[in-house]
DNA sequence: CGCATAACTTAACAGCGTTAAGTTATCTCT
DNA sequence: AGAGATAACTTAACGCTGTTAAGTTATGCG
């Protein structure tokens, strides 16, 4: 009677602590300072706890992601119903990058290291493969009324050059922003920019 | 006398072994399979002679990737000479890719992962901040001639456009390749399309 | 009250990068 | 030729990592 309940709660609670603790250390000292040791220092239980809480140190760090992904999936989804095709895309890209600026060690995670294998399980509807359909939904509009260039008749081809053009301007700041012989310009700008010069680059020339 | 020459040729032998080893590993299994116990493993040394050669396994590595960076190097100096400044940037961009794509774990490494810091000294000459100039004196042509929009008016800024574009596509392709949800289209030729939709986004419309 | 079960800890394993200290061989110099 | 320096290499360890088998403690239930 309501006890299982609140033994569950508790679970729960502990779960969620576990994954702040993670969080707090991934955002201030970076995906490489999370160990399982130091999360269980800062909630003060020993390591082997965490491992009745979550399978591994991945599945603590993907559930983590997870969690804070929702933040782009709402963006997404609203974004996602914007009538122009071509604005849609536009404004998901920016939507994307805001993403990665704000969470630079969440980004690295999900995006700039390899997962140890593919879970052969098929998990239809992880957020990342949700965002990539909407990006897909947006693109394949755009081409089916005719906007872009012929030669980009390829949904998947394109949905993949914009979701590279835009990576790779975010990523390359991820990993190489401290190196100071690059005079790096603005992340955001140079992202607004790509966003727009790669658009462009498809676009159909606006003189029909 | 000569025994000093000959002891530095025996010298550089093992390092060559070493740095081959290491190669091996590389290429093979990826850059998390190289260990210096494996490397150490196979030209059947201890772990620690590794350290009599080089400071730590970073430096072996850079010092593996710079070695191997000479083809990269090469074609971009050629590259560099080509008069037309667009068509140089442009195939500087598929140079590039080429060495990506011939070259995962190099490339990871160098382009896809924080160095430990960085390296105060002044070492004026690395082949990537010499790739970088390269693209810099390419970018900056275009733009002197007056091949571009008014809007890229900033050499940097569209230096890190180009390079962000086709990091974007091989990055994403090295992390991301076995995801299957994604269909994925083949690497060089993306790669290719990026290379000319990127420049017909900053370049001006061809009617002046 | 007795027992099952869940929660948590202790102690360890195997692997990693790295290093202090010790050994062995080689070359140099008187 | 013999003594001593020096370079090359090894042994054994340190501290760190993720992870797990086994043991302990507490909690709820019949």
């Amino acid at each position: 009677m309501g006890t299982t309940e609140r033994r569950a709660r508790a679970r729960d609670t502990i779960r969620t602590r576990i994954l702040d603790a993670a969080r707090e250390l991934f955002v201030r000292d970076g995906v490489d300072a999370v160990t399982m040791r130091a999360i269980a220092k800062q909630i003060e239980y020993t390591p082997t706890t965490i491992y009745h809480h979550f399978r591994d140190k991945q599945a603590l760090l993907e559930e983590l992601c997870l969690r804070d992904l929702s933040s782009l999936a709402h963006a997404f989804q609203s974004i996602g119903r914007i009538e122009d095709p071509v604005d849609r895309l536009r404004r998901l890209g920016l939507a994307y990058v805001d993403f990665a600026v704000d969470h630079p060690a969440h980004y690295q995670f999900m995006f700039m290291t390899t997962k140890p294998s593919v879970s052969t399980a098929t998990d239809t509807a992880s957020p990342e493969k949700n965002a990539y359909l909407i990006l897909l939904d947006a693109v394949r509009a755009g081409i089916d009324a005719g906007r872009y260039r012929p030669e980009f008749n390829d949904p998947h081809q394109l949905a993949q050059l914009m979701w590279g053009a835009l990576h790779g301007v975010v990523a390359l700041q991820i990993v190489k922003a401290d190196e100071s012989w690059i005079e790096w310009r603005d992340v955001r700008e140079t992202a607004r920019a790509m966003a727009d010069l790669s658009i462009r680059g498809v676009l159909r020339s606006e003189g029909q």
